[in-house]
DNA sequence: GTCCTCGCTACATTTACTGTAGCAACACGC
DNA sequence: GCGTGTTGCTACAGTAAATGTAGCGAGGAC
């Protein structure tokens, strides 16, 4: 059990009480991992190991999180292949998949001293 | 001190070692309330206090600390009126406005028994 | 002066995430 | 059958981040 465990309870997400589907996606998004997670996804399948492995080797406890709530949400599904998006999860993808030129641009012009 | 204190220390950001902006933008805008604080400011200068209010009267410290952030990135600037986005913010709203049209509809299709 | 609001901070508690280890289930041969 | 390697997934101790409450100094109104 576990699987489920984490499902059921809490189901009320953090920022967002009012239930509005924005706050809810909003909340969702901001959680550690979930966009990163759908970015890497964005056009490949990818075994939970490998899914690791493209996220800097982060927690498979925490990438299993993400992907239970991002499978609850209807943005992922398990195939034989292993993970990918669902339709849904290429729509939401597509959505912010512009955010990717703005941050080169960004990246250039602004800030970025990193370490 | 502090206003920059937070600031110069662990600037590498959590899920993103290489250092590619995406990946940096990704990170930054998985932190709790930073969409929500981006979506918040997009057509009202708030002040601290009002931000917090329309953010369901989330903890002064982490709004405070994710102002801060989102300031050294160059999305936010604070003003005699209170916060805002600039340009650059603005610009980065754009790439994930339609997110609002999608969660209305994922909201309606999709999952939400939320509780 | 008092009163109110501003941006911002301190600090103890709670929650989330990390890192390492390891499980059962299934497939490879052999 | 055996061991080896993969899969998805879990346990748990340690650490980092977020919450909730309180309160600071500075400025404006009265």
């Amino acid at each position: 059990m576990a699987t489920q465990a984490r499902g059921s309870k809490q189901r009320s997400v953090r920022g967002s009480r009012t239930g509005r589907p924005i706050m809810v996606l909003l909340d969702l998004l901001g959680r550690r991992w979930t966009l990163r997670i759908i970015w890497e996804l964005r056009e490949a399948t990818l075994t939970s190991r490998a899914l690791r492995t493209a996220c800097d080797e982060a927690s498979p406890a925490i990438v299993q999180t993400r992907l239970t709530e991002l499978r609850e949400a209807g943005f992922v599904e398990l195939t034989g292949d292993g993970y990918r998006l669902t339709a849904f999860g290429r729509e939401l993808f597509q959505t912010f998949a512009p955010l990717h030129r703005f941050a080169e641009r960004w990246g250039k012009a602004s800030y970025h001293r990193v370490s």
